[in-house]
DNA sequence: TAAAACCCTACTCATTTGGTAGGGTTTTAT
DNA sequence: ATAAAACCCTACCAAATGAGTAGGGTTTTA
């Protein structure tokens, strides 16, 4: 499951792609139309600031926007940013990777099958952005 | 993620299966094998028994099996009694549904793109089986 | 009939989730 | 130049969840 943060994080941003190239959008203005907790959605943009996915603008007039075209930021590149793992288990995942002890990848049939749901669930994350929320 | 709980499920449950119609396994015979916490896995097994996964016998002799051939039992199932939903949001959650507040199925983009993720991944777990892990 | 095996309740400890509170520091339009 | 607007940072907290432990029943059946 998403945490709430992931959600809050996808309302946030479908946000900015809406109103992408019209200006920083202030963090209170989302929280209030999107109901957010400000402080939690600050944390959350700080966040997606932090791994490039958006920029600020500071003082009057300043706020957050996408630092990309809505079509360049992929969902599967988010999710690994607000919540980390995609993958049902840490030895098929591709950026949080940890092996598992007591089994043996080679002839785990638990892995194997993780690593086609992975493969199938990131076909669409990873392929699909911001734009395809709007 | 699976919990590990469900990791132990499958680990015990593909012991189960490479000894099925052998007779009863003893729950401390796979808590050895499969290096499970005895006590955890006792209280595992008895949930996958009331969900009808396993059947046990009790007394000298006894133990625990599966209740049907290994190709019957899904792994989507499986996870669903251990782990509960298999999909990202509980909106698009077909054994576990809830209503989302603050977004509109009809025009969430969210979730339409979390709904085909859970049709990709049902369509793998819903078709295999603990066969499938042996 | 007692050893073997299942069943049940309750507790615990650590981590994660979902926030709050409050106070800076920087910017920039006026 | 300055104050209002906006961003940034630290610390805390409560509830839920995850991952077990402990310990004592109860039921079988060889």
């Amino acid at each position: 499951m998403l945490s709430k943060k992931a959600q809050y994080a996808f309302r946030a941003l479908t946000h900015l792609a809406e109103n992408y190239n019209k200006g920083p959008v202030l963090i209170s203005e989302m929280a209030k139309k999107k109901r957010i907790p400000l402080k939690f959605l600050e944390n959350i943009l700080l966040e997606l600031k932090k791994e490039d996915i958006l920029e600020s603008k500071k003082g009057r007039g300043g706020g957050y926007y996408l630092k990309e075209h809505p079509s360049k930021t992929y969902i599967a590149t988010v999710i690994r940013i607000v919540d980390g793992p995609i993958s049902l288990l840490p030895c098929v995942s591709l950026y949080f990777y940890q092996r598992c002890k007591n089994c043996n990848e080679k002839q785990c049939g638990l892995h194997d099958m993780m690593k086609d749901v992975r493969d199938a669930t990131l076909k669409i994350l990873e392929r699909r952005t911001l734009k395809d929320l709007v």
